[in-house]
DNA sequence: TACAAAAACTAATAAGTGTTAGTTTTGGAC
DNA sequence: GTCCAAAACTAACACTTATTAGTTTTTGTA
């Protein structure tokens, strides 16, 4: 009888959520079966009810584990006194080190939320919106301090932040571009085009 | 007894793989029965397969139109003979403009390309490979006659690409933030980001 | 070794999937 | 009006889905 082995802080919650996340970025949420989670773990399907409640639950603790982690940092930024343009590049290499370190969560949390059951779904698309308007606030006080460049602030939100989710493909290339470049040169751009002149 | 009803320029079949692209856009290609396909038509769902072959053939259909859209305006900006960093900049108005004209379709072909069956999964992920290198090229030309800051090229399609694709989520955001505002801010960001200074 | 709880199993459910077969209806040409 | 093909229909198939019920095995503790 084959078991769920728990790793060392991690329990076995953790690794059911953990194998479904590499299953969910691979295939999709709806097509990832619960067998196809319980394979990749080598266990029977109705094994895993005996730590999670459903299938939905394990994309609704994924999606809002990384919401919070990305809205705790934009609290930090907010409150810090730093200049605006500095605010926005640390932003940008928080996302870029989400990416690296929660591929697999983040890439979900971005790319399959819209299969969020209600009432989560509303929640999440909530906090979404909040957080990109949050963001768009801080260009805006950019622009006026003359720090950065006149945009509409909704399209620089919009522009900065699918420049980063866009490294999700990077992942599995074959080049393995190193993570510390791409971070320098998505800085260099997004922060120079950015930038009053 | 319901029927479907062809468009002045469109076939019946046309019509199907219009309705299906509004469908994949909303739920995802998985999540997109064809019940739910012929629903949105008003007619059965049996009845589709007297003018298509399969669900997957309608996937195969979008994502190749597309492709090939793409691979012509490159092969012509290739051909011509303007300075490299205008060759990006006509490459960034162009994604823009298909992402505006063909909003359903391009977002498909840029997100659920991976439930192709094979064959033509290979045949897609091979084009979409092509498509970046040879842009990658151009970065690259463009570096190397001092007209474009020195980056990884390859980072460089990252995120210019990701970026314009971004834009997939502003269509239906309220605001309807204004197409050409959005194309001279991205190209403002993206070209001076890109700019050797 | 005995006991209890945790966690695995098998079997089954009701609902939904893409698709085929066979039949009826529709619409245009003569 | 008659005939035929196009295109709709109903019924059904074989399969997969998430999940539950009930049972057996495993594990840790006394």
């Amino acid at each position: 009888m084959a078991k769920i082995i728990p790793g060392k802080n991690s329990s076995k919650k953790d690794v059911i959520t953990q194998k479904a996340s590499a299953l969910f970025r691979k295939k999709g949420f709806p097509a990832t079966s619960m067998r196809d989670i319980a394979e990749a773990i080598g266990v029977e399907a109705p094994s895993l009810y005996n730590h999670i409640h459903s299938k939905n639950e394990i994309l609704k603790d994924i999606c809002f584990r990384i919401a919070g982690l990305f809205t705790g940092y934009l609290r930090e930024i907010e409150l810090n006194s730093e200049p605006y343009l500095s605010k926005i590049e640390h932003l940008i290499r928080f996302h870029i080190l989400m990416m690296v370190d929660e591929y697999e969560s983040v890439y979900i949390s971005d790319h399959e939320w819209k299969h969020l059951p209600e009432p989560y779904l509303a929640d999440f698309k909530n906090q979404r919106r909040n957080y990109r308007s949050r963001i768009a606030a801080i260009l805006q006080k950019g622009i006026d301090k003359k720090e950065i460049t006149i945009i509409n602030p909704n399209v620089g939100v919009l522009i900065i932040l699918s420049a980063i989710n866009g490294i999700e493909g990077w992942q599995k290339s074959s080049k393995k571009i190193d993570a510390k470049l791409l971070e320098e040169n998505m800085v260099k751009i997004l922060i120079e085009g950015l930038k009053n002149k």
